[in-house]
DNA sequence: CTCGACGATTTTGCATACAAAAAAGCGTTG
DNA sequence: CAACGCTTTTTTGTATGCAAAATCGTCGAG
C-alpha cells in the first residue's frame, strides 16, 4: 500500500476523509477547492481530485458548477444506512462464526477481555470505546476472509462516522453496547452463527435507535 | 440529475463505464490519459477525474506512478463479490416482498410474465435476457424502499458487468436463470420473504458457479 | 546468452493559466 | 421598500506546461 512517495492526491483523501470523519467538518458546510488548495500548501488539482474520490465513496457531495459541500445525510438516508450496516454487519458476523482462524477468535475474544468500558461521564471514555469498537468491528470483517465484503463493510462504517458519537451519547449506551459485543462474541465462540447474526443486527439497530433519539431531542430538522 | 450542462468529466466517466461495461474495454488492459484525452477531445484533466471516480466505483485500478487498467479481479475476488452479491440479492428480496406497493409487485409480475426466454443459440437472445435480467433485479433493488441499499447493490453488479455474459453460456442458464426468477417471485407473491432470500442467494449461487465452470473452460490462470 | 547499468522516451503528478458559469453587489425603477 | 437588470467578483471547469518518476532500449560486462 503505501510506496514510497505517497501522491499529494492520496494524502489530502486521507486527511480529508480523517477531519470528516472525526467531525472537524461538519456535515452540510461548504468546501472551497482553493482554500483548502492553500490549506494543504498544493494547488486545486490535487484536491480536486481527492474531493471526486470522496465524493464516490460518498462522503461529500457535488453538485456541477455549485461546489462541494461535506455530505449531509438526511435522517431517512441515515435510517436507510443503519439498515443496511445492520445487515451487512451480521452478514459479517455470521460469515465470520463460521471462518475465522483459531489465531482470529483468541484475538476477538481477547480484545473484549483486556477492554472494560468506563462511564461515559469519564475524561476520554468515548475515545477508548470508540477505538474499541473500531478494533472489534474491524476483526470480525477481517474474520469473515472476504475482502470485498469486509471492505463494504467497513466503507459503510466509515459514512457513518460522522454521526457516530451521538450513538453513545446517555442511556448508559457505552456498557450497553459492550455488554452486546459481549452476547454476540459468545454465540460466535460457540459456532452459533445465525444467532450471533442475529444479535449483531439487534446490536446496530440500538445503535441507530439511540442515534434518533438522540438527534430528535436535538430538534433536528428533516432536511 | 441532467442539468443542462453536464460537465465533461461527467460524460467521460459515464461513457467509460459504458464501455467497460459492455466489455469493449476488457479487463485488465491497460488505459493511457492522454490516449483517452485525444479520443474524447478533451484534455487529459477532465480524463484523470473520470479515472479517479471510477477507481472509487472498482471498475479500474490506479497504482500511483503507473497507470491505470481496467479492473481484473482475480479468480478470487470474483467469488467474494459473487458472495457479497448473492447475500445482498437475498438481502433485497426479503426487504422487497415485505416493502414492495402494489403497483410494484404488478409491475415486476408483468415484466416475468412479457418475458420469454430464448434458446441461447438464437441471435440476440442472450442481449434480450440481458435486458430482462437486469430490470428484474432493478426493480427488486426498488422494491426494498431503501435507497442506499439499491445504490450498492447496483454497483455491486455493476462491478461484476463486465463477466455477466459468461455467465449465461452453455448447460442452458437462460431457461434455469429464468425459471429461477420465477421461484423468488412466486415467494415474494406469497409474501414468503425468508424463502425468496434463500432462493436468490441460490440463484446468484449458481450463476457463479457456472461463470466458474465457464472460466475453467477457458483455461485462465489465477492471476 | 543473460544480466545489469545507463541514457532516452514516455507517462504520470502537479502547478498554473484561462474561460465560463454562479454568486454577489449595486444602482435603477415600479 | 421590493424587484429587476446590469456589472463585478468569485468559483468552478478545462487546458496547457513542466518536472519527476517509470519504462524502454541500447550497450557492455560477465
Amino acid at each position: 500500500m503505501s510506496c514510497v512517495s505517497p501522491t499529494l492526491t492520496e494524502t489530502i483523501r486521507l486527511r480529508l476523509a480523517e477531519e470528516i470523519t472525526a467531525g472537524h467538518l461538519t456535515p452540510g458546510s461548504e468546501i472551497d477547492e482553493s482554500a483548502l488548495a492553500e490549506r494543504f500548501g498544493a494547488s486545486r488539482t490535487p484536491v480536486r481530485e481527492a474531493l471526486r474520490e470522496l465524493a464516490a465513496a460518498g462522503m461529500v457531495e457535488i453538485t456541477p458548477r455549485r461546489g462541494v459541500r461535506v455530505a449531509r445525510v438526511t435522517l431517512e438516508e441515515l435510517g436507510e444506512l443503519f439498515e443496511l450496516l445492520a445487515e451487512t454487519e451480521a452478514m459479517c458476523a455470521r460469515f465470520a462464526t463460521w471462518r475465522m482462524t483459531a489465531n482470529e477468535r483468541f484475538a476477538l475474544q481477547q480484545l473484549q477481555e483486556e477492554f472494560h468500558p468506563r462511564p461515559e461521564e469519564e475524561e476520554g471514555a468515548l475515545t477508548a470505546y470508540d477505538n474499541y469498537n473500531h478494533r472489534f468491528h474491524q476483526m470480525l470483517y477481517q474474520g469473515t476472509h472476504n475482502r470485498v465484503l469486509a471492505e463494504h463493510a467497513a466503507g459503510l462504517r466509515q459514512r457513518l462516522a460522522p454521526y457516530r458519537r451521538a450513538q453513545f451519547r446517555g442511556d448508559r449506551r457505552i456498557e450497553r453496547s459492550y455488554a452486546e459485543h459481549q452476547a454476540v462474541l459468545e454465540r460466535m465462540l460457540r459456532g452459533a452463527g445465525e444467532e450471533a447474526a442475529q444479535l449483531m443486527r439487534a446490536h446496530m439497530l440500538s445503535a441507530s435507535a439511540s442515534l434518533a433519539r438522540y438527534i430528535r431531542g436535538l430538534g433536528v430538522t428533516e432536511r
